[in-house]
DNA sequence: CCGCGCCAATAGAACGTTCCAAAAGACAGT
DNA sequence: ACTGTCTTTTGGAACGTTCTATTGGCGCGG
């Protein structure tokens, strides 16, 4: 059980060497060609085993020009929802064969830059991004001129064309304000999310379309902004309640806000569902068991990386360098964070 | 702004004669080498803008028998304390210069077979693993037999000689024991985890130690396995609530568990740190923005990631392959899922 | 017995770096 | 001018594959 020395590396000229044969043939027994004689192959395949070989995908990527080598950059990988989406992006590059190859960027765009660079020095065959909040948006021009194929998971780079992979902000942000006009709610807020952030601008678009459609004025609607953490939603509340006239519901930018939402309403003594309706966004496993439950848009994470990953692969494999933007479905959850028709509490202030 | 044409690759040989100079000067250049005179050095970097070259690391790492890649291989990148572990190694590499490479198992030695066997064929220079559930004794053979460097995080692989980074999991349990026996409690549960665990049997230890320091019967003290999630956690302490004369606290295998603990007292109406006292173990993030937040013990889950990390990396540069364990620190933090002294509806069912 | 086609196997040149050994320059001392 | 020492630069052989073109062997029809 002593370690072992770091002998180097045995190579295919050895495994040739054993089995009798050239590195060529050795070489297409690796990758399996009908063309070498059943009784060599299994020689070959012997000396592999028996020498304990371990194919080298650097030196065979050198030689091919290509890489089996993909990226992928998440923005917050503590983010339950970004692991979501990349444990869904990993699954479909490994089983279509490709290596993939997971950063985190923790919303810097300096470390993103330095991943981007990493990658390419690495020479992945293609990216999936889920870009840091204010990241540049010429950050992807290298790799995309060079002919990289890169789909952007969640958010979209100003002016370039880059197929983007999301959910449908719009119809989910629009299908949560009608669930609570149904339930007789007529103040809505929408709470959370970075003001600047491009998915809180489509949010906050569809949650203002529903309540313009239903004949309220979007305008006197409030919609406070905040980081997108349990802090954050817990401060955006406690501004909102403080406010005259206060809302009896909430859209929130996303199910960690509305996890804060819940937080800063049980503090004050009010349940959610009864005396305050809560409605979030992404429909992360945890929501499912929270408490209460959150009413949620549901838009299936694994789903999209999933699609993310095919249109990358497709990219690959065609040599385009371009695709279409896919639109996520999404569909409305309905736990008892949201409660039912029109809570008795909910009027308590007016 | 239309699509550039993959044109290949601008190489060394190219920038060399941009520059009048040597492929092997240019190679200099690159690596920072204090021997080639500042105006030629100018000279290259130069043609290396111009031409916009970008470095062959897989080239570079053939020719060197050594790479810069290391794996960190993580069973649930989903759980966040997973999540937290793996941004904790991976900033460590970034920072020495290395590329790390994650991959998520999901808990299935199979993929993980896959995942190890890829990262062999890549040459990564050290690798980190969290084993998945199940993992056979030999799985790392392969590798350490070959002179990788290997570290295991949290969970040890039995009669393998591969250091462990991880918490004390004997001293947390003791001290979550402690406090509860302090504020009075003496039916104390040890809820959830996989019973096959190595890290439940040896939070189990230190809980049953601590009673047993106690005078209490550690033999007595029911311990209910469950897997590890919220749902797991709900339904052990169901099981627990059921039998007569039942705890009035837990201590949980760890958050995830705990979380799921409260949730299903407040389903019974019991108020957690009221009625009954929860602790947890980990300290992820989560727990301090808990409904109550979450007494647990905290393990400071990047310092262990970093630790990993600079395990393997001693070991890569030092070429030893065989290190020390670590055991982390720990210690109590103090919310209000254990409640304080003795609350008066402990002892209801008594 | 020749030429043809087919199958199985092979030689050897790539791929883009690094690094060793050695060449070329520069300068000083004799 | 020659030697020696130091600095700067260079040629070319690796590294472990893949792939193109080619060889040798064999069976078969003429």
């Amino acid at each position: 059980m002593a370690a072992a020395p770091p002998r180097d590396r045995v190579t295919i000229v050895e495994i040739a060497a054993a089995a009798g044969v050239s590195k060529s043939t050795v070489s297409l027994v690796l990758k399996g060609s009908e063309s070498v004689r059943p009784s060599t192959r299994d020689r070959v395949n012997a000396a592999i085993r028996d020498l304990g070989y371990v194919y080298n995908r650097g030196a065979a990527n050198l030689r091919r020009a290509r890489s089996n080598m993909v990226g992928m950059i998440i923005h917050d990988l503590i983010n339950p929802f970004c692991a979501e989406l990349a444990v869904g992006i990993e699954r479909s590059f490994q089983a279509a064969g490709y290596v993939p190859f997971i950063a985190n960027t923790a919303e810097s765009p300096v470390r993103q830059a330095e991943v981007i660079k990493l990658m390419r020095e690495q020479g992945v065959a293609g990216l999936i991004i889920s870009a840091a909040r204010g990241t540049p948006d010429e950050a992807l021009d290298g790799l995309v001129g060079a002919g990289v194929p890169v789909v952007m998971t969640m958010r979209r780079l100003g002016g370039r064309h880059i197929p983007v992979v999301g959910p449908d902000n719009r119809l989910g942000a629009r299908l949560a304000v009608e669930r609570l006009l149904e339930l007789g709610h007529r103040r809505i807020a929408f709470l959370g999310g970075y003001a600047d952030s491009g998915v809180r601008a489509e949010r906050l678009e569809g949650f203002r379309a529903a309540l313009a459609n239903a004949g309220l004025d979007p305008d006197s609607a409030v919609a406070i902004a905040s980081v997108p953490t349990r802090e954050g939603g817990a401060q955006a509340l406690e501004t909102v309640l403080a406010q005259r006239n206060p809302p009896t519901a909430a859209v929130c930018f996303n199910d960690i806000v509305a996890f804060g939402v819940c937080l800063g309403l049980r503090r004050r003594g009010i349940q959610p569902g009864r005396g305050f309706a809560v409605i979030g966004f992404d429909d992360v496993q945890e929501a499912l068991h929270a408490d209460p439950p959150l009413t949620t848009i549901a838009v299936d994470v694994m789903g999209l990386g999933e699609r993310a990953a095919q249109t990358v692969l497709r990219m690959i494999e065609t040599g385009r360098n371009t695709a279409e933007d896919h639109v996520g479905a999404v569909h409305l959850a309905v736990r008892e964070s949201c409660g039912g028709i029109m809570p008795e509490r909910a009027e308590r202030r007016a």
